[in-house]
DNA sequence: AATACATATGAGCATGTATTCATTTGTTGA
DNA sequence: TCAACAAATGAATACATGCTCATATGTATT
């Protein structure tokens, strides 16, 4: 049908010359229609980031209260290393910030959005 | 560690400057009144189910339309075999359903709440 | 300067994970 | 039943990641 002749251009990398249940335009429009790839991998990131049990404790205490590190491991019973190495990681994403008082360092959510994306799915699944 | 031992043995305001750390029972407080650990598991789960580009990139195309596997594999220009493993992760995930016609396997969302969220997170991304 | 404390960090290890390759399962039509 | 196709899956591999241990950096106090 025409069908296959549209799609001959269209590379497919699973090595199958099947129909598509979706018309060749609507998969250009669907590809064209992509978000570019920084935003996906920023995206990716940012979700990566908060895809650990130890970095969403930290946030959710962080959301509570400005801490500083030794609180933060009193709070997560966890090391001080393993902490400090979390905590860089979440500086580095722009997560949270730091702010030094003498030998002291307080950590603070740092992002908006990164707050109402954790709250809003905290409720979700709270409830839900 | 020593830190926690040396904290355990600190009375409420006893000797330690108001800069430096939080009161004993604060710390106590916000441990209380942490979500429980399943809920952690589950928050990180759902974010490490978000966090890599592929499946961004899938859950972005099925948020415009539903589409079979083949489809998929050109939308994202992958192997069938590398596009099932992802899908499947996300089927466990209870994120993506399937319907299936015939040879075909249809995938779409299954999860209004990572719906909003990814798309919260898009809009955050694009401006701001 | 010397000591103690708070935090940061590099290396190493154990575990997790995304993809590929080969194969299997399931479905349609001849 | 057989061939062709769509999707799923197990095993292997390459790479990422979270923690521990040891150590370094930075700051205040004596």
């Amino acid at each position: 049908m025409t069908q296959e002749t549209l799609r001959e251009d269209l590379t497919d990398e699973c090595g199958h010359d099947a129909d598509s249940a979706a018309p060749r335009e609507t998969l250009v429009r669907i590809k064209d229609n992509f978000v570019d790839d920084s935003t996906v991998i920023d995206m990716a990131e940012l979700f990566k980031t908060l895809g650990d049990p130890t970095r969403v404790r930290l946030i959710y205490a962080l959301l509570q209260r400005e801490l500083c590190v030794h609180d933060l491991c009193i709070v997560l019973d966890m090391t001080q290393s393993a902490v400090s190495h979390q905590l860089r990681y979440l500086r580095n994403t722009r997560i949270v910030k730091r702010r030094k008082v003498g030998k002291t360092v307080f950590y603070s959510l740092d992002d908006r959005h990164v707050e109402e994306i954790f709250a809003q799915t905290l409720q979700h699944l709270k409830h839900g």
